[in-house]
RNA sequence: GGAGGGAUGGCCGAGUGGACGAAGGCGGCGGUCUUGAAAACCGCUGUGGGGCAACCCACCGGGGGUUCGAAUCCCUCUCCCUCCGCCA
């Protein structure tokens, strides 16, 4: 949600950071509401006061004729007050409509750009793995090795749904073991959180109003299933007014992600990229305004360690204005190579929110003692998404005869597997 | 799922329809006293909105209603607690 007061003082720049994300947005319509709903409210607030003052001085009134006529006009002002803020209640619902469907702005250093093919290269790390084979896809190699079955996914669920077995499955839960306990050296406090939740937390985020077909919900409830940690970890501090010493605070969690992606059906169909249902570890930043630009280069950082530790040959993209997400301010992708598939797997998102969600979420700071609350900044990352990182691990570390090594530092969660070879009587 | 009880300011805890934005206590901040500290005493101590100065409006879990006037009465929803049932 966008503050309505820098809206009001400076409509050209809201209007000019909207068309950089190629939004036309109705702001001229929401300055008119807005005034509005301003005059509206000095006049009913006018006759409210009047009301107060009247009915005080009813109730210290000995004759019966006097108290009689005044309660009798105070019942024609309240009818007033009632249109009035009947009319108040109608502007506000429209404002609020409206608002909730604007995106977030762009940061000023943003790159310009309609789509994704504009996005800026900031880096490339490493080379691409060198075979003296032909490298294979990890939809061929997992089940090959008896660790990845998309038939029987299939059964159970429907489309998009597979099962990781045996060393597959222990594989994925290394990386999220091993991926937590460095963000926590990192100093990241870990979190566990509800996996559904409630619609106002899923508005917080901004998934909710206008993102609603991409989530999956409770037939009957008022509940939902997350569609990544940022949802609950938006939520935690909703309706809060937190010491400002004691920002930033960092959380990572691990949770499942649920999407339905209607939009999306038919494209990766092959492999793992893409579900409905996937894992991944996310980190989180409550700062202030003033610390979040660094704060997000940082995390950027703390997600580029897990690529390096996992030797990846990856690259750092820049988002232009057009590719942003609707409460992103700032986003940087993270990539890495995938030889068997032969394409560049987005493994993180990373994204200053700015005080976007804070706002819908209505999390707050303060600043100093006896300083009025402002909103904080969020910011959100991916690290990293499972089922991309398994594609890489499968992919990258491959050998000729079709097993698959172990990265070293995954060794402590693996039982003494260091090379993952085929599953007896799966 | 069934029965009952509750929800008040940072916390605890009062509150007969008009004197309550709300007693009292705790905590916090400032001051007096003191060489310093403690104690004692005095004062201040919520959020949002409109004007953006004085001031005004709203908020006592959420929403709706009764009334000239609601923390206080009515309806409804949510959440919490206790007991029973069921379960991991």
């Amino acid at each position: 949600m966008l503050d309505m007061e820098w809206i009001r003082n400076k409509p050209d720049e809201v209007k000019a950071g909207l068309s950089r994300r190629g939004i036309e947005a109705p702001i001229d319509r929401l300055l008119a509401l807005d005034a509005e709903r301003r005059k509206l409210l000095t006049e009913v607030e006018n006759l409210k006061a009047e009301r107060n003052q009247t009915s005080k001085a009813i109730g210290k009134m000995k004759q019966a004729e006097e108290r009689e006529q005044k309660i009798e006009a105070m019942r024609q002002l309240g009818e007033r007050i009632d249109g009035i803020d009947a009319q108040v209640r109608d502007i506000e619902q429209a404002l609020n409509d409206l608002a909730v469907e604007i995106p977030n702005l762009p940061d000023p250093s943003v790159p310009d750009g309609p789509d994704e093919s504009a996005n800026v290269l900031v880096r490339t790390v490493g080379e691409p793995k060198q075979f003296d084979f032909e490298p294979q896809p990890h939809w061929d190699l997992g089940p090959a090795l008896g660790i990845l079955d998309f038939e029987r996914g299939v059964r159970i669920t429907g489309s998009r749904f597979y099962v990781l077995k045996g060393a597959g499955a222990r594989l994925q839960r290394a990386l999220i073991s091993w991926m937590l306990d460095l963000h926590i050296r990192q100093g990241y406090m870990e979190m566990y959180t509800p996996f559904i939740v409630r619609g106002q937390t899923v508005f917080a985020a901004g998934q909710l109003p206008k993102f609603r077909e991409n989530l999956y919900k409770d037939h009957e409830e008022d509940l939902w299933m997350v569609p990544t940690a940022e949802v609950p970890l938006t939520g935690l501090h909703m309706d809060e007014i937190l010491d400002g010493e004691t920002l930033p605070r960092r959380y990572a969690a691990y949770t499942p992600c649920f999407r339905r992606e209607k939009m999306s059906a038919g494209r990766d169909v092959r492999g793992i990229k893409r579900g409905h249902q996937f894992d991944k570890v996310e980190m989180y930043t409550y700062s202030t305004p003033e610390d979040s630009s660094q704060l997000l280069e940082q995390m950027l950082e703390h997600a580029e360690e897990i690529c390096r530790q996992l030797g990846f040959n990856y690259r750092v993209l820049e988002l232009c204005a057009g590719d942003l997400s609707f409460s992103a301010r700032k986003t940087y992708d993270i990539e890495v190579w995938a030889p068997g598939c032969e394409e560049w797997l987005e493994v993180s998102s990373l994204s200053n929110c700015g005080d976007f969600q804070a706002r819908r979420a209505n999390a707050r700071y303060r600043p100093e003692k006896g300083a009025r609350p402002r909103h904080m900044h969020t910011l959100n990352g991916s690290g990293l998404a499972l089922p991309r990182t398994m594609i890489a691990v499968l992919e990258n570390y491959q050998q000729p005869d079709g097993s698959v090594i172990v990265p070293e530092v995954l060794h402590p969660w693996m039982g003494g597997i260091e090379v993952i070879q085929p599953e007896e009587q799966v």
